[in-house]
DNA sequence: TGCCACACCCACACACCAA
DNA sequence: TTTGGTGTGTGGGTGTGGC
């Protein structure tokens, strides 16, 4: 466990560690030493001063070394000598100390001291060997690249500076800068615990006493900071309100040429290489975002954001936002064309591909498993195992068109992004990331993918529901009426009023992809049909109903309606039923108190949903 | 055989420059 | 002022070989 930074006494006990000018005495203790904490403190209390940097050693000679064993070529103080002090009120002297205090210890361990002068004369022999020598280091060693580190965070992921250190300090003789960067990176970044604080001149900052502030190291940041996704995703939205903001014209000039382009555009209406991002735009964003410079965040958008898509990452971001591992930042955009070769970028390809089908062939509903292909798909962890296939294969995709991006030899394999899909069941993970983008109206024709059939209805004359509809009751205390029998459910209910039996003893993987075969079909002729297939499944009438009622219909929301789903019965079972009929306070889903707000007036309660979804629900319980 | 010292590689954060 | 090109070196990963 690495020493803890010592830490102030609350009582203030006698300074009995002051010279003949009340200065502190300056103690030496190395953080190897087993009582570190507890000396470090009572030092501090009786008014003394301790440091824990080998480099004192050197630069105060008249420190007083206190240690449980004899140093090469240095005396050495046991720690006796401090509860000596403490006991008695009194700092005896050291006889040949530099300042006059008593050597305390016994001169032991000369054998030690010979040890570390051959160890150091044989290491300078072998460092002046040709070829590949390597050369162990040293607890001493360790400790001294940890309070090198400790003194200049924000270098201590630096090359150069390892390099230095190697280079110039002769207690790390015989190392490279690279073998002190790996030892620190590997072994020893662990154990760094603290950071000295500093100024933004790397100067470190004591304290009123002389001492150095120990900080947690992440409050000391290094000289780059990664891009994180809420930094991706917080650009992207910037520049899409920028857009909507100046009413710039972004429609596509010319028709879509291809099918494939045509549902992109469909996906993503605004014609991004039409948007105009001024500097003075990421001069105020990064004014607001300091985290990042004006110019690092002008090259994200131009390396990073623009060749992906800014439309195609928020709808990422969200996309991601359930999964385990939460969404990703934006990577591997910035490969310069002459480093990778096409067949490299093939071999990646091939590479994703077959992990994603490598996912295929051990679909499972154990959560240990899920973590095996987590690293494929963050997304994977939230699903049943059909989805980690879908999702998988739309992770697949994403790379395809990121490498696509990246080298346009690579378009050759566009066509195999169906294959995948069609091979990995992840057409339905395709709708769910396509849902849920909310782009200003007058700029998008985005809509909800509503189930083909629910629309029809919809646009239909709605009173053809009314012979049908009935007063919602139980749980509910709006007297909405509901079109195609639709009724909450509330949550008295049991486990066999949401399944039958023929739920209960499928399995749960091939429920969720008919699901999406349902949902997806463009041959479902009615709801009839509709009801009936998920009654088939093991679904009862009644939470099919429920369902609707919840997802007004979108096929989009059903099909989250059903992940959630299956979601719950994976973590908690039937044993948390409410969570089973409703998505609370989630935008598009919708429950019997949502109703009684819109239907009185009080949408303000209704934040949480997006104009869209407010006007499908009106259209829905047919207000308009 | 495993660990670790050491070398090397690459993506990318950040910056600068020229057109 | 904008934009694209590119340099620099950080941050992190990985391969190799000695011990």
């Amino acid at each position: 466990m690495p020493p803890q930074p010592p830490s102030p006494p609350r009582n203030i006990p006698p300074a009995i560690f002051r010279d003949s000018n009340n200065h502190p005495l300056e103690f030496f203790i190395g953080e190897d030493e087993p009582d570190f904490n507890y000396y470090a403190n009572q030092i501090l209390a009786h008014g003394g001063v301790v440091h824990s940097n080998t480099e004192v050693l050197v630069h105060l000679p008249d420190i007083i070394h206190l240690s449980t064993r004899n140093w090469p070529r240095r005396m050495t103080v046991a720690f006796s000598y401090i509860d000596d002090a403490i006991k008695t009120g009194v700092v005896p002297r050291i006889p040949n100390h530099p300042q006059g205090f008593a050597e305390h210890r016994e001169n032991e361990g000369k054998k030690r001291e010979l040890e570390m002068a051959d160890f150091l004369g044989d290491k300078r022999k072998r460092s002046g060997n040709t070829g590949k020598t390597t050369t162990k280091f040293t607890p001493e060693q360790d400790h001294f690249i940890l309070e090198e580190v400790r003194m200049k965070p924000r270098h201590r992921t630096l090359h150069l500076f390892f390099e230095k250190l190697a280079r110039n300090l002769e207690i790390l003789r015989g190392h490279t800068g690279n073998s002190v960067r790996s030892r620190y990176r590997l072994q020893l970044e662990n154990k760094l615990g603290y950071v000295y604080k500093t100024d933004t001149d790397d100067n470190l900052i004591l304290d009123e006493t002389r001492l150095r502030i120990a900080i947690p190291v992440e409050a000391s940041q290094t000289m780059k900071r990664k891009y994180t996704a809420e930094d991706d995703y917080n650009l992207c939205c910037a520049i899409v309100d920028l857009v909507r903001e100046n009413k710039t014209l972004v429609t596509f000039d010319t028709a879509a040429k291809t099918d494939e382009e045509l549902l992109e555009r469909h996906k993503y209406p605004m014609n991004e290489e039409k948007f105009l991002v001024l500097i003075s735009f990421f001069d105020r964003f990064a004014l607001q975002n300091p985290q990042h410079s004006l110019s690092s965040w002008r090259d994200r958008y131009r390396k990073f954001a623009r060749p992906f898509g800014v439309q195609k990452y928020i709808e990422k971001y969200k996309f991601e936002l359930n999964s385990k591992d939460g969404p990703l930042p934006m990577k591997n955009m910035t490969r310069r064309p002459n480093k990778m070769s096409a067949s490299s970028n093939e071999d990646r390809l091939s590479r994703d591909i077959k992990k994603v089908l490598r996912s295929r062939a051990k679909p499972s509903f154990n959560s240990s498993q899920h973590h095996e292909s987590m690293h494929m798909d963050p997304h994977m962890g939230v699903m049943s195992a059909p989805m980690d296939d879908s999702a998988a294969a739309a992770v697949a995709v994403a790379n395809m068109a990121v490498a696509s991006m990246n080298d346009k030899s690579t378009m050759l394999i566009d066509p195999n992004i169906h294959e995948v899909l069609r091979e990995a069941n992840a057409e339905a993970g395709l709708v769910n990331i396509h849902e849920d983008i909310r782009l200003d109206p007058s700029l998008t024709n985005v809509e909800h993918h509503q189930h083909p059939h629910l629309h029809q209805h919809l646009d239909l004359d709605h009173s053809a529901f009314n012979d049908i509809a009935i007063k919602v009751g139980g749980h509910n205390s709006s007297s909405q009426t509901y079109p195609f029998d639709c009724k909450f459910m509330d949550s008295s209910v049991n486990e066999t009023d949401l399944f039958t039996h023929t739920f209960t003893s499928s399995d749960q993987r091939e429920v969720l992809s008919s699901i999406n075969e349902i949902l997806l079909s463009s041959t479902a002729e009615d709801l009839n049909k509709v009801t009936q297939q998920l009654e088939q499944l093991g679904f009862t009438s009644r939470y099919v109903k429920h369902i609707f009622c919840v997802t007004g219909g979108d096929a989009g929301r059903l099909l989250e309606f059903f992940q959630h789903m299956f979601q719950v019965l994976e973590e908690s079972g039937s044993r948390d039923l409410d969570q089973l009929l409703y998505l609370y306070e989630k935008d598009g889903f919708w429950t019997p108190e949502a109703d009684e707000a819109l239907t009185t007036g009080h949408q303000s309660s209704l934040q949480y949903m997006s104009p869209e979804s407010i006007n499908a629900r009106q259209k829905f319980l047919g207000f308009e």
